[in-house]
DNA sequence: CCCAAATTGAGTAGTACTACTCATTCCAAT
DNA sequence: ATTGGAATGAGTAGTACTACTCAATTTGGG
């Protein structure tokens, strides 16, 4: 079934779960399996290890794993990434699609699907959570518009991620003048060039959306 | 060590974690366990049935395990209820206590704790996730001025509630308006009337409040 | 029935953010 | 060297929310 030995990175900043994962990919009986519990430890294991298969959650401490696939982007590293998260947004899924991401499980469904998926990816072919699946089909999401919107968030410049970031912290325009050493004007340019590229528009929207996406940020 | 048969209750929307709850708890051999899916089920078996102890998680689709303790609570009805959720909010935990939980579990670390929780609860005392307590002591949190929080949120009025509810799903005060069939100066003297109670100011807070407490409202 | 609390509504003044337009400076790529 | 994007800042007008005060009506419990 299994060829060659896989070696294999497990990065999650939960102990407990990733103990789950390793026992469940044992059954793999990989040439090695590396952990790390942030995502500079992951990345820094990627670069120097180059591991066949990464098995990384999203939301971590230091880097997210979105961070770490779109540092290892065009890189020639030859390790596949597949992303792990609780988050059921679809913006997560098509940013770490478009990002490179060989597989991505949704944690409730992973003790089903972990080994298959590590099988397929390290066989040169791509796993998406079944759940996920139904859930980009349904009414809520229209695959075109999610497209689009990932589209224009990577189209955001620094200055208009940094504000993001700090909306996404409920700061107001006055505090991320001052934190930014910035015209309370400036931030307000900003964020009107942010809600023109992103097609929003009403009070809460952007703050709702910098929120419910922190991790694109 | 267990002296009598316990019956159980297992409350949870996830079909998998009910499954790993209740493959934990048949260690105990039980008499019986029970399962519900959502917490309008939960809370008829709880008064049909009556089960010594009930894991319920606290956010499911109806009622919520806060609502349950609630509805619960001064009913004489005997079944002692731990609540498991995944959130570290102390405002819940709080809650759940001041509404007569026994226990008070994270779901991180419910592998480990669930079998002592349940067997110390069943005999009459209270259990919580020992992660919990250390969040409750860390400098973020004042134990005073979370308690005294919870009275205020208890101490809002119906129609405050309402408007909490509709805040956390980022309405504006218009479409609150709206939705309400009021003017919307009621709802602003509302919203100034509830940042009095729970002492806040400013442009985000209350919305803030409101969205990181959902479950309160 | 009565009273206190709850609900509803408004006046006024001020702050925060939106929605446009416009201008200057700086930097990096052709 | 030029040019276009990015970052910075401002003018103006309007909308949304805050922060007070005040008041009429409704409602539920003793």
């Amino acid at each position: 079934m299994t060829p060659d030995k896989i070696s294999l990175l497990i990065a999650d900043d939960h102990p407990l779960f990733r103990a789950g994962v390793k026992q469940t990919l044992e059954k793999l009986e990989p040439a090695e399996i590396y952990e790390a519990e942030d995502g500079d430890k992951a990345l820094q294991i990627i670069r120097e290890i180059e591991p066949d298969v990464a098995v990384i959650d999203l939301r971590m401490p230091g880097k997210t794993g979105l961070d770490i696939l779109s540092e290892l982007y065009n890189s020639g590293i030859a390790t596949r990434i597949i992303l792990l998260t609780m988050h059921k947004n679809v913006n997560y899924f098509y940013k770490a699609i478009s990002d490179g991401a060989k597989g991505y499980l949704l944690k409730e469904t992973a003790v089903h699907d972990l080994i298959e998926a590590v099988k397929i990816v390290y066989h040169g072919g791509t796993f998406i959570s079944s759940r996920l699946k139904a859930l980009l089909k349904s009414e809520k999401s229209d695959e075109f518009q999610n497209k689009l919107l990932i589209d224009s968030v990577n189209s955001l410049t620094s200055a208009e991620r940094q504000i993001m970031k700090l909306l996404s912290e409920w700061k107001t325009n006055c505090e991320i003048a001052d934190i930014l050493f910035n015209s309370v004007r400036t931030i307000e340019n900003h964020r009107a060039n942010i809600s023109d590229k992103l097609n929003m528009h009403g009070v809460h929207s952007l703050v709702q959306f910098a929120i419910e996406n922190r991790e694109l940020f």
